[in-house]
DNA sequence: GTGGTCTAGACCACT
DNA sequence: GTGGTCTAGACCACG
């Protein structure tokens, strides 16, 4: 599992929190799991422990896990945390779509276009 | 004309190079039209020489202005431009729709919440 | 009787304590009854000895209980208990009030709402 | 003005924040305000950058504050602040009327302690 | 000079 | 062993 890019213009806290929130809608994490120790996964990613204590404290804070000090840190099974990653996609495409109306391409031009993108990254086959 | 926001995160010469670029792709500034001088423009914004050059600077890096030594910078006119977005917006809309599938939210449930959103029902929540 | 909740931020001797505290202010413990053993309660709550023994301790040195060597821990029927807590309580809503005051919100205003608030209406912002 | 308690057992990061949460709210520091810079501030409290940086990251989360990039901190004039913790002052209010109830204190002996506490706290006068 | 991030290493509270 | 906080010092992006 690889999480850290270097190339990432993103600091690395984020993408380490970004990281467990995928695996967490993903389901591949599931409510009280265990997390990895803070010190553990900063073995693991060769990097200093402040870095995933700073990622794990954001992911409290938006509320995909919860911490008991000297137990470690547990995903939070909440149902909302879908709802709320789909209202925050569905924004960032709006917000996208508006862009491209602006500069006047039309709604469905874009979306005929994602299609034929998203396909063409998948086969060969069309799933969709 | 309101270029700069100060509470925008965002750092000032971005600001300043997005907004010329929305200006050349609406077409308010046409092929070979001059842009105004770093000095002047910094003065009409109250920023600083090197900040408005830094957003020139990218601005041709990207390919939208051209620069005439002792003349100024000037619009490249290029219908590419365009497209370039286009695709670029695509790509970028495109890897928002593989997230949300990724978590199990299908492309039509995307489109059509995206839909009612920019129909102007700004409505949260919802399905799950 | 549910004790302990691990999501609760608190540490779990903490919980304990407070736990046993509102069950001696009640008067559901009385004078002079045998705490359950540090052992025995341990196992219940399938938790460390150490954490109830540090919960106890906690306890004794707020004068909620005392200990026989030997013999077990005993609750202390202390009729200042009560109004110990009861000066605790007052000081802290006395601080809340002047807290409330200092950024210009009257006592009486605070009253209120909090009357309404406590008979359920949990009606949210307000007046400014 | 003191900021920094040592003898506090809340860490001296949330003492800062505290402090201009407060500051703020009584409006000391209007909108728009720069705050000290994060260096000089460590310098004046005899303590990290770092330490005052996560007061303010903190602020700028719970909405105090904004950022901006190599010009400094600055406060958010918004209105709702107040708003926002008048209700937090209320809910924990509320919270320590229900405990004083479950022991058997009713809302108006609280009351009236808490006022006689009050007056008793800006005179010289006699208290409990 | 400003804030943002990161490393290295330390101490403390809790289990 | 676990997380939470703090210090000291460094580098980078921005203006």
């Amino acid at each position: 599992m690889k999480i850290i890019d270097y190339q990432d213009s993103r600091p690395i806290y984020e993408q380490i929190a970004e990281s467990f929130k995928m695996q967490i809608l993903k389901g591949i994490l599931q409510a009280d799991d265990q997390m990895p120790s803070v010190r553990s996964l900063a073995m693991e990613l060769s990097t200093n422990p402040n870095t995933v204590q700073k990622a794990y404290t954001e992911l409290e804070r938006e509320g995909f896990i919860y911490t008991v000090k000297g137990r470690g840190n547990f995903v939070k099974g909440d149902a909302l945390l879908k709802d709320n990653k789909k209202v925050e996609l569905i924004e960032e495409i709006a917000g996208l779509f508006k862009e491209a109306e602006e500069i006047g391409i039309t709604f469905d031009e874009i979306i005929n276009e994602v299609k034929m993108y998203l396909s063409g990254m998948i086969k060969g086959g069309g799933t969709t």
